[in-house]
RNA sequence: CGGGAGAUGUCAGAGUGGUCGAAUGUGCCGGUCUUGAAAACCGGUGAGGGUUAUACCUCCGGGGGUUCGAAUCCCCCUCUCCCGGCCA
């Protein structure tokens, strides 16, 4: 959630930056309204049950003394009633700024780069060169038929489309994957969780899934619970209403978990294969920094999830998201896009996010500043939370299909995955 | 899923209609004492809103109700523990 002091002292600024995202301004006035008029009804409300608190002290004082108690408690009473339709209205105003500040998506960072779309992200490098083939490289749907890897039919089967079986070698494959990234993960410090992959409504609000993308999710029916669409929402909300010890931070986290996404809104995008799936796993990375100290430790997953990528000898580059690409939640966020020569493009496979304090805010996460001088700033404040894939297992799978394939179709295994099989 | 008990501050644990944001112990922070530490003693120590700062408001699992007044009474929900059923 945004901070809206912010909103209300600074509206012109916090306004043109959520323009990038699409908010509209008269959305951010009446979400401005919705606030002063909730300040001005507490305000008003606070001095009449201040009132009504000091009555009813008198109440018992008079009881006990014998006194007579009717004018009292008529004028009590008086004051009661009139209570009723200011604390209506503050009612409805809390509501209705929830409610709707709840929808506001994060503030972009200023140094994020202008854009409307995909197309306006900016490359700021690339790492390792695609390797050139002596023959046509094919796509890995077609690698997955001639090595019996994936079994598209029967996963659809199971369940619907979308949804697939990896068999035999392939399925050795992901575990590998999966335990390596997770060794490398918990190499850079960040502790290994496994986690429900289960969550309550609450949870996915912390994150900022809930409400406005409850069309994404898989729920369980007759359940306050949805299947998680990344380890993102677990391992945020671990921290979910606490208030951590400044010396504590960061707390670096990582877990393998399945992700599901019903994938309303990419009806025909990526029909075939496995890139996009209802149900994937996933390796990620979870931070709960200082928010001083979040963009050092942004810096270092980045670079984290592009070495993992590097010791798979899987050529990348990496990607600066602009405004109008970036995630609800997220204040700067960088791709990092692998190279698919079977399609000839590069793709993305892991997505490394500062949220700053708006997850934060939402999840109520704070932390305890260390005692100091400054009296003053003894104030719990708002962690800053980040999350980047390091790295989206089915995608890699298809990566090393398609970067490691022979002209016969056989796949060779990458060195470094070689002690895990 | 059925029967019983419970949910209070870091933790333990009192409080069953007013003077309770909450006894006491414990933990933590600061101080005295000490060469230093321990012990002992003294002081401080929950969260959110609000204010320049005070006042002041809200919070005793969550929601609703009764009452002038609720941690305390009533209703609903969630969770935990014990007993039984089922079960990896």
């Amino acid at each position: 959630m945004i901070d809206l002091k912010y909103l209300q002292n600074n509206f012109e600024e916090a306004s043109a930056k959520l323009h990038i995202k699409g908010v509209a301004v008269s959305t951010l006035e009446m979400l401005q309204t919705l606030f002063s008029t909730l300040k001005s009804c507490n305000a008003t409300l606070e001095s009449s049950k201040a009132e009504q608190n000091s009555m009813s002290k008198l109440f018992g004082q008079y009881k006990r003394e014998g006194k007579d108690i009717a004018e009292l408690k008529a004028k009590v009473d008086a004051n009661k009633e009139a209570m009723i339709p200011m604390q209506d209205k503050a009612r409805d105003a809390e509501e209705a700024l929830y409610s709707l500040a709840l929808t506001i998506p994060n503030f972009p960072d200023m140094s994020v780069p202008e854009g409307k779309s995909e197309e306006d992200n900016v490359e700021l490098r690339k790492v390792l060169a695609p390797k050139s083939f002596a023959f046509t490289p094919k796509e890995h749907w077609e690698l997955a038929q001639i090595n019996g890897w994936i079994d598209f039919e029967r996963g659809v089967k199971l369940a619907k489309s979308r949804f697939s079986v990896l068999r035999g070698e392939a399925s050795r494959l992901e575990r590998a994957l999966i335990n390596f990234f997770l060794d490398t993960n918990a190499k850079k410090g960040f502790v290994e969780h496994s986690v429900p992959f289960i969550n309550n409504a609450s949870m996915l609000q912390g994150t900022g899934q809930l409400p406005k993308f409850e069309d994404d999710l898989f729920k369980i029916e007759g359940e306050d619970l949805y299947l998680i669409p990344t380890a993102e929402v677990p391992l945020t909300n671990l921290y979910n209403d606490e208030i951590l010890s400044e010396k504590d931070l960061p707390l670096l986290m990582t877990g393998y978990t399945p992700c599901f996404r019903k994938e309303a809104g990419s009806a025909g995008r990526d029909t075939r294969g496995i890139i996009r799936q209802h149900q994937f796993n996933k390796v990620e990375m979870v931070a709960i920094a200082h928010p001083d100290k979040s963009q050092a430790v942004f810096e270092m997953m980045v670079e984290n999830a592009s070495d993992i990528l590097t010791a798979l000898g899987l050529p990348h580059r990496v990607v600066e998201l602009c405004g109008g690409d970036l995630g609800f939640s997220s204040a700067m966020t960088i791709d990092l896009e692998v190279w698919l020569p079977g399609q000839n493009q590069y793709r993305e496979i892991s997505s490394i996010s500062n949220t700053r304090d708006f997850q934060a805010r939402r999840a109520k996460i704070r932390f305890k500043a260390e005692a100091s001088a400054d009296k003053k700033n003894k104030k719990n404040r708002f962690v800053h939370t980040l999350n980047g894939s390091s790295l989206a297992v089915g995608r890699t799978i298809v990566a090393i299909m398609e970067n490691y394939q022979n002209e016969d179709g056989s796949i060779e295994i990458p060195e470094v995955l070689h002690k895990y099989m």
